[in-house]
DNA sequence: CACAAGATTGACT
DNA sequence: GTCAATCTTGTGT
């Protein structure tokens, strides 16, 4: 799979992840997931970004090479989970907000104790994934998390303001597929 | 060392 | 619609 599109800028890497398949094979359950909801953090000069004070243990991901994952702890009890893009030392990251699962139902139902809303939300969709902290800092195809497929061109998508920030919320660089 | 705030979710009124 | 749960991290004293 060619993630080389991972170096752009993050907001034109987070439309090109739009419709694409993560998968992850956790304690023996192989889940796919094919992302329609993605918001992109621009890095230093982001104040919505982990990484716009400075450097630290937590966003140290976020200064890696493009196709590390960076996965963070959230209000004490969700784990969300980001895409680092851009160069290194240019702490761009893609949220995976949201999507639907393709394959691995059934593991992801175990894990989130119900039928329904299986990743449409931050923490649902790590949660669906099996995604924790010890996962942040490993690379794309070298843990648990890979990209499988990728769609030949971005679906149709709308833009709009990210969620649940308090800063930068009028930049619009949440981006969510247009369901047929 | 203390403390405030958070890229959310799910249950309940 | 409203609200509590829950705890790590970053920052300031």
């Amino acid at each position: 799979m060619d993630l080389s599109f991972l170096e752009l800028d993050s907001p034109i890497a987070a439309i090109r992840l739009l419709g694409a398949v993560v998968t992850s094979v956790v304690d023996g359950g192989a889940v796919s997931i094919r992302l329609n909801d993605v918001e992109a953090y621009l890095g230093a000069q982001d104040p919505a970004s982990h990484a716009y004070r400075s450097r630290t243990s937590r966003n140290e991901p976020m200064f890696g090479s493009s196709g590390t994952l960076y996965v963070y702890r959230s209000y004490g009890i969700h784990w969300c989970m980001n895409l680092v893009t851009g160069g290194v030392d240019d702490p761009q990251a893609v949220l995976l907000r949201g999507g639907s699962v393709v394959d691995g139902a059934d593991a992801v139902i175990e894990r989130r104790g119900r039928r329904d809303h299986l990743a449409d939300g931050p923490g649902k969709l790590a949660q669906a994934l099996g995604v924790t902290g010890s996962d942040s800092g490993l690379m794309l195809g070298a843990g648990p998390v890979d990209i499988t497929s990728l769609p030949d061109r971005a679906p149709p998508y709308r833009t709009t303001p990210r969620v649940g920030i308090s800063a930068g919320v009028d930049e619009m660089l949440r981006f969510v597929a247009i369901e047929n």
